[in-house]
This record gives C-alpha cells, structure tokens and sequence, in this order.
DNA sequence: CTGGGTTACATCGAAAATTGATATAGTTTA
DNA sequence: TAAACTATATCAATTTTCGATGTAACCCAG
C-alpha cells in the first residue's frame, strides 16, 4: 500500500504551474468535473469550512474564473460553474498532467504498460464503489 | 488518464481526521518516509517557502511531532526527524488510509484484486522513474 | 590562513487564508 | 402562517504564508 502513497506523492506534484493555491485547485478541478454545483455541495468535497468557501468564490468570480447565477429552484442558493477560462485553466493542467506522466509511462516495458491499461478499469470501479458507500 | 485524478481525489480525501493541515501532514508524512532531513531538502518536497517551513517546523518541534539537532556535518544546518508521537500520527493516518482503501477493495473480484496486485510492481517502477528522472 | 562569495536557517512585518460566531433571507413544515 | 430549518454572507480574530533581510557557518581562490 505504501506504493500507492509514495505514486501518489509524485502525482500530486507533478505539475509545474505554482500559481494557485491548493484550495482554489481544488475547487476549478471539481467545479470541471461536476457540472454546476451549490456552494454547499461544493462544500462537501473541499476542505474549508463555509465562510473560506464563500470567500475564496468570490475571489474566482473576480478572477473571472467561476460564474455563479442564482438556482432557479431555490432562491437562498447559487450555482457554480467554471468559465470559459477556468475550464481553460483546469484542462491545461490536466493535459500537463497527462504530458508528464505519458513521459514516464513511456519508459516501461510494453509488459508494464499492458498491466497499467488493465488497471484502469479496476480503477474506474474503486473510485465508483468509494463514491457509492460514501 | 482522468480514471487517475478521480482515484486520488477519492485517496487524498479519504483519511477522516481533520486535525493538521494539508502542510503539516505533508511535512510529517515526507519525514516519516525519509529519514532525517535537513530544512533545505525537505523543502525540495513541501510547497512551501523557506520561513514557512521554519516557522511550521518550528511549531511542530513545540508540539513535540518533530526532534531537531543539529548537523554534525554541517554547523549551519538542522536535522528534522518524526517523535515518536509523530511516527505515530503516520502511522495510525496510514493505517487509516489502507483500512478504508481495504473496505473498498474487498468490494472487488478476485480477478480484479489480481490485477491489482500485478499493477504495485509497475506503480513502483513508474515511481522509481519519476525519482530519477527529476 | 583569510577575505569574498555562497549556503543554511532565522527573524520580521505585512498580506492572505481560514475560522467561529452570527446575520439575513429564502424554504419547509406542522 | 409562524416556527424551525437551510443556504449563503459578513465580521473580527487567528493562523499561514510570504518577501526581504539578517546571521552565522562553509568554501575557495589567492
């Protein structure tokens, strides 16, 4: 299990771009993935209590990298979602990502690279039973 | 290559207790790794500024997480290395971590714990890689 | 062995992030 | 429809982080 820790060590590092903080990563990577989403959603996922939450928002809103518009069906809440320049920002570290790790996948052997493929799936069914009895 | 990302996110947010901050636990779980470190080097890992790290660092020795002594070697620099309550706080975050990664896993087929098991020898290949290469 | 340049870490004041407590306004329910 | 609840905002205080700079130890050319 400690590989796992140690990969993801230098997964989690990998990116070259310092310019944003944890936090703020955190929340463009989730905002890309699921769709608009309340702040009290996006609570869920993030790290922060609500005020930071709020706070931090704001700050993308002004950076233009979130929208945020009232939910139609509940006047307390409003819906986030990435702008075109947010959602720019979060695809340009995916593809950094992707760039970095095809670097080092590229100096296996073909045998590793068939183990890796056959994993993904595996992967793709552990993330959506943790999802599942979260 | 988003099988990835998904997969960590469902790993980083795992651990339940919320007590240290996503800097401190790194600096614990970089020291619980790799022996004594120097500030300098740990600094390498720790996305942190220099004064950042001495000041954590410097709260971590008042909260008896972390010992540090000087170098023999080198009377300018420290030597950083976990209590025994910080190895503790690895350990059990670890322990933590694998219990919840087993419940999950347990969730699979033998043929897809299988994979899995083959897949460790290339994550520490592709982990060796990056070390090297960086 | 010595003075100039460099390296390791510490200190300081300021800026930024985060928090708990609390306010406000919209929603649900009995 | 009033009481209870929920979503978000605001505020003051605390904590984290930073850039600039200081100090002491190291290294090396002369």
């Amino acid at each position: 299990m400690t590989v796992i820790e140690d990969f993801n060590g230098v997964f989690i590092r990998l990116p070259g771009v310092r310019k944003y903080s944890f936090s703020t990563l955190s929340v463009l990577h989730t905002l890309g993935r699921s769709g608009p989403l309340r702040l009290t959603d996006l609570l869920k996922t993030e790290q922060l209590k609500q005020p930071a939450l709020t706070s931090l928002v704001a700050k993308l809103v002004q950076d233009g990298l979130i929208k945020r518009r009232p939910d139609p069906t509940d006047g307390r809440a409003m819906l986030l979602s990435l702008t075109r320049e947010g959602r720019q920002i979060v695809r340009s570290r995916h593809a950094n990502r992707v760039a970095n790790l095809t670097r080092l996948v590229d100096q296996l052997t073909d045998d590793e690279r068939a183990v890796l493929a056959a994993t993904m799936h595996v992967l793709t069914r552990l993330t959506e039973i943790a999802a599942e009895d979260a």
